[in-house]
DNA sequence: CTGAAAGCGCTTACAG
DNA sequence: CTGAAAGCGCTTACAG
């Protein structure tokens, strides 16, 4: 609500404001034809700068009527599904959709005209247009990034990628690995820069001079993983352990690898990262780093619902914690 | 809309129905405490059997201004975002909620009173109380249900089990298997007795008969392809070739091969059903029935918006094909 | 194009 | 507990 306006906006407010009659302001609202382009640009620009938000879209402040859109690059994602849970369980009504069908023509503007009263955006940058516009709408946003850090001025949600780089990499010391690769996600997003660091850092701290052929960079799915353990297992002086930067990434080694006749974990350790559902499923059961996307969206749904309540935020960036989850795709490297 | 009623029904006619003063009903739709039990209960039933929407929760008639709750069992299933994504696809706005969550205490008094539009049902059954209070209400739902078939006067979109079944099993006897086992879910699913009766159906097409200790059951989940696996691998004639009854399952019965020593293809076929993505990153890659969730789910999206609208069905249950993908876990049998 | 006027659907004191 | 009355927020025909 903007500071000096007491209440929500009315029809009539925004007429007094843009100093026309309210059935104009009605007739901008509803779409109706007969109305001067200037007239309707005026009380356009009011409306979305008031928030207004028609009745026939006003919910109660109970969280189960709130309605929220949770934004995601593109519903395909395993991470989805679990970070989707997590949001549901914050209480808020959640309205999923992806990019894809919600971002045109005018995303912020659609959000308001459906009641919307928040958003929590996965994983994707907001453009400038679309942050200048939230600003002026004072509609809630909150970021689940576990991939990038976003603007501060956006409150957001992701995992600490340092930690984990490093514990993913004391393991595979501790089990006695010397020759351990690292495959991150394009070299762009900032999670991979972290957890490359953790991994440098943990071989530091144990002595072990970090090869540069073999820290690599893919995409983070399969495919990236696949062929980046390919040219790794070609190498005269192979690894016989492998850091991903995703479970996805991390089921491409391990097919690169029985592809090459290796076994996993005998001939080569691997470790992922995430810990999706289907990391238990896989063969050997995954060694992975746990990335709490379901805390981390029901972190989001409650930082969100606080803000549209009015509440204030401690700190505008969250890092929940990664651990370490071993299973049996990690061993001593073969002697 | 009941037939008597033209038009959305207002607190004006609720009242004349009841008998009572406007703000009477006023005062039950919002729960306010100074209203006679016996007057509430009888405006209550009038309000749902009139299907009263609050203005406040009033949509147009644009599919993306139709709010329509997505339920799942639990939010947990790889299946949910496939499912959702055909959903969201159909240009609905899409709530979704988790059994858990939504379904206390009465179901379809808070959908209505939420502006749901509709609903639609992932793999679950409906209760007796539902399905009353639904039929009552006027509020569409369809059922998507690759797991059971709903009774007839529900709406329901599945996939043709019996079909998957048989292509499955004739893959593998075209790859000359004889020795061909099959894991299917719980033995009261209807999908799996399908599955199975499409199974035998090819065993006897290709004349080989059916051996009883060949067909096992076991729970959906990787659990259950592994323990029904083991126990198959421990015979004295064990299978070449194992068709398990979901993704999942199949995932577990590679481990079993695993931890049994065996290579997959090598000594054991494995078959699985559904096509996750993740059926794509196994190690090897997953032969599998393709069950199309997406577009299950995309169907039922246009079902119910037809049925919002006012439209009619040609028919109350609606199977989509399933194949047979063949990737890599399947081969010739040992010889 | 614009807005005065009528009116719809609802909520909220308040008298009984 | 109930409802007549005032009034809010909005929409819609229609005169200008």
């Amino acid at each position: 609500m903007p500071p000096h306006q007491l209440g929500r906006p009315t029809l009539a407010s925004i007429a007094a404001a843009a100093g026309v009659s309210l059935p104009t302001v009605s007739k901008v609202v509803n779409g109706k034809q007969d109305v001067a382009p200037a007239t309707r640009a005026l009380v356009q620009g009011l409306l979305e700068e008031h928030n207004y938000v028609p009745v026939a879209r006003r919910s109660n402040e109970a969280p189960e009527d709130l309605l929220v859109d949770v934004v995601f690059t593109a519903l395909d994602s395993p991470w989805a599904v679990e970070i989707l849970r997590g949001v549901t369980d914050s209480g808020l009504a959640v309205v999923v959709s992806s990019l894809a069908s919600s971002r045109e023509p005018d995303w912020v503007q659609s959000l308001i005209a459906g009641g919307r009263r928040g958003a929590i955006v996965v994983t994707s940058r907001l453009t400038a247009t679309d942050q200048r516009r939230l600003g002026r709408s004072h509609l809630p946003v909150v970021v689940i990034d576990p991939v990038d850090l976003p603007g501060q001025d956006v409150p957001s949600v992701g995992a600490t990628n340092w930690a984990g780089g490093l514990s993913a990499t004391e393991h595979l010391v501790e089990l006695g690995h010397r020759r351990i690769a690292v495959i991150g996600g394009p070299e762009s997003y900032l999670c991979s820069r972290a957890r490359i660091d953790g991994y440098r850092t943990a071989l530091e701290r144990a002595g072990i001079p970090v090869d540069p052929d073999l820290v690599r960079h893919g995409n983070f799915h399969h495919e990236g993983g696949h062929d980046e353990a390919r040219a790794l297992l070609a190498l005269p002086d192979r690894p016989t352990a492998i850091f991903a930067g995703s479970d996805e990434q991390a089921f491409g080694v391990i097919e690169a690898a029985r592809v090459a006749g290796l076994s996993v974990p005998g001939d080569l350790s691997v470790v992922g990262f995430d810990d999706l559902p289907m990391a238990r499923w896989s063969s050997p059961p995954l060694t992975t780093v746990r990335q709490p996307l379901a805390d981390m969206g029901r972190m989001a749904g409650r930082v969100l619902h606080e803000l549209i309540t009015g509440g204030r935020l401690d700190s505008q960036r969250l890092e929940l914690s990664t651990h370490l989850v071993t299973r049996a795709s990690t061993a001593p490297p073969p002697s």
